[in-house]
DNA sequence: TTGAAAGCGGTACCAA
DNA sequence: TTGGTACCGCTTTCAA
């Protein structure tokens, strides 16, 4: 590390003491005016940065947070997440250590060490399995937050999203339009998400007198050309519905393009909702009717319960379950004449 | 922050110094086989994990390094990007700081003073403008590596990736096919890394007896929408070339869609190419043809002049040029037959 | 083979 | 109003 000024070079250079330094930068009640403008002035011209792991060290604080994902980008929640959860953190001064688990267990128990070891007070895990126990095991005394569809919501510290509820706001959505025939499109590997959606899914149609078809095509990994398999499975059967609900954006986005292939209109023929609104554009001509999970609020709940847990934050619920909004836009309309009704 | 065991804590347990502790936990040759084994057995128990901040601020070293974006996901290349950089970083025992600026100079510079002030030993930015005096400043003395495409290449440590290849690529893959009239889809506002594309571009269609033709639509917010709106422009000026090269995937995917919605086939009426290779599923039915930056590359690079800088690692040279991959997939074809031939 | 002392940069306490 | 001293957790040096 290149040298940086420290107090004591400044003390130096003004023929004061480092604690004399310290209290005139910080404003010390008891430093005379002249000294500690003085002082500034000197800190400012030597580009001066407190260090504050020496502070930290001194003072038992933590200036950081950590926080570990499978993966940015390719598709997932987590990049906006982490936007938000930046943004509040430098808001109140901390930073935010960030670290790609890959999808290994390993590697995510190796960055809780490596981040534990450098001192963050707490961590935001969205762990890669539901298995969580490497995790706490490498965080020891440290507290971490769960984040994520994957986690069991009895974890001492979780904040979720409620997927039952998207199910029934999709529904709510598509039978208020007049839709009948409504299936959910899902695909594997069988998570605590997927099953949240498809039960409430399940519970909504059957409370409006509906039969709920649920549909698993495809794989997590490539969601977009599971959308296109179910559809194309469902046309096969001679079995499409009038509206689909898609366990994400990419599925819808490829449920979509399957139907437009086969000349079908959206939502002309079929409507279709999707769920994250990752990306608003996904769908330019048109705009993908979805549903949105509150990124803005749930990053700004992690970091408040994270500084919460450092004992730098006021009292702030262990566990928050968020609830997901609809945003309705190009992709969904009634049902053409005469398709309205519910199939044998 | 919980009490976590120290070095002290420990030799009390074992009826130590807590140097004898840190000794024998290091393997030291001065300490017996018994009682390093002892103490080890007790650290282990205790959960013991080495306070880092402490051992690097006494061995003036630096176990962090930093990192600002304008944003992570929405479509950018830093999700990739970051992935590389915290596996390399993680690989060596460091730890990534990660902040999003949200295209703010202030935040930018905020998040580097915070990270400079978290005793990072150097700072890896891809800034959100061309200047970036705000951002050495909050720096000082600690070592900054410029990433992407705005960067002035002359900076001191810079990674760019050379766009005018890829329009070199792109031209040679598609007049390799018997393209003639290929045209160029960019969007504002105007940066390097799109000045780049258009010089190669031209540069290669000249080079080769051929007319550039670069078409500017929409912005950079929704290069899904411009590339949408540069096809319906096209079509409606009845000058739609044979081969379009658009300057992100994000833009063909917009043009790809525009194309189709009017009945045209892609790539039997119309190639297109697209740039970056963000989601190779992007495009499921056929996968776009497209120009790869090497992010694993650029990712490890960064990491390893970072450490370099900091004095933790060999020589590396301060900048570097990486070179962009053609990745032929299904939206590239010959030109249907007779309309290889260059217009008026 | 072990440990006392010093120091990294900062802050708190108390004496001058 | 100022500064000496001690301490946070760790490592290095040197004496026992």
């Amino acid at each position: 590390m290149p040298n940086r000024p420290t107090l004591k070079t400044i003390g130096q250079a003004a023929g004061l003491s480092h604690v004399a330094v310290s209290k005139a930068l910080r404003d010390a009640p008891d430093i005379s005016a002249a000294t500690k403008e003085r002082v500034k002035k000197i800190a400012e011209e030597m580009g001066y940065t407190p260090n504050l792991a020496a502070r930290n060290l001194y003072l038992q604080q933590a200036s950081a947070i950590g926080m570990v994902v499978p993966a940015m980008g390719e598709n997932t929640a987590y990049g906006p997440l982490f936007n938000e959860i930046s943004a509040a953190a430098a808001e109140l001064g901390f930073c935010v250590m960030l670290g790609s688990s890959h999808r290994s267990k390993e590697l995510e128990a190796r960055h809780c060490r490596i981040m534990v070891g450098n001192q963050v007070g707490a961590l935001i895990v969205a762990s890669c399995t539901s298995d969580v126990s490497h995790i706490k095991a490498a965080c020891g005394p440290t507290p971490v937050i769960f984040v994520g569809g994957k986690t069991d919501p009895e974890e001492e510290h979780v904040l979720l999203c409620d997927y039952r509820r998207s199910g029934a706001l999709a529904v709510e959505h598509l039978a208020g339009l007049g839709h009948r025939d409504i299936a959910l499109l899902t695909y594997g590997p069988e998570n605590r998400t997927i099953a949240q959606k498809e039960e409430g899914f399940t519970q909504a149609m059957e409370g409006l007198g509906l039969r709920p078809r649920i549909i698993r095509a495809g794989h997590a990994s490539d969601t977009m050309r599971a959308g296109m398999e179910a559809v194309e499975g469902l046309l096969a059967r001679g079995a499409l519905p009038t509206a689909l609900w898609c366990a994400s954006d990419y599925m819808a986005v490829g449920a979509v393009n399957a139907l437009r292939a086969h000349g079908l209109s959206v939502p002309g023929h079929v409507s279709v909702v999707g769920h994250d609104d990752l990306w608003p554009g996904l769908w330019p001509d048109a705009g993908l009717t979805t549903l949105r999970t509150p990124m803005a609020e749930m990053g700004k709940a992690a970091v408040e319960l994270a500084l919460s847990l450092i004992g730098q934050g006021g009292q702030v619920p262990p566990r928050q379950v968020f609830r997901p909004a609809l945003v309705v836009r190009g992709t969904t309309a009634p049902p053409p004449p005469g398709q309205g009704g519910q199939p044998g």
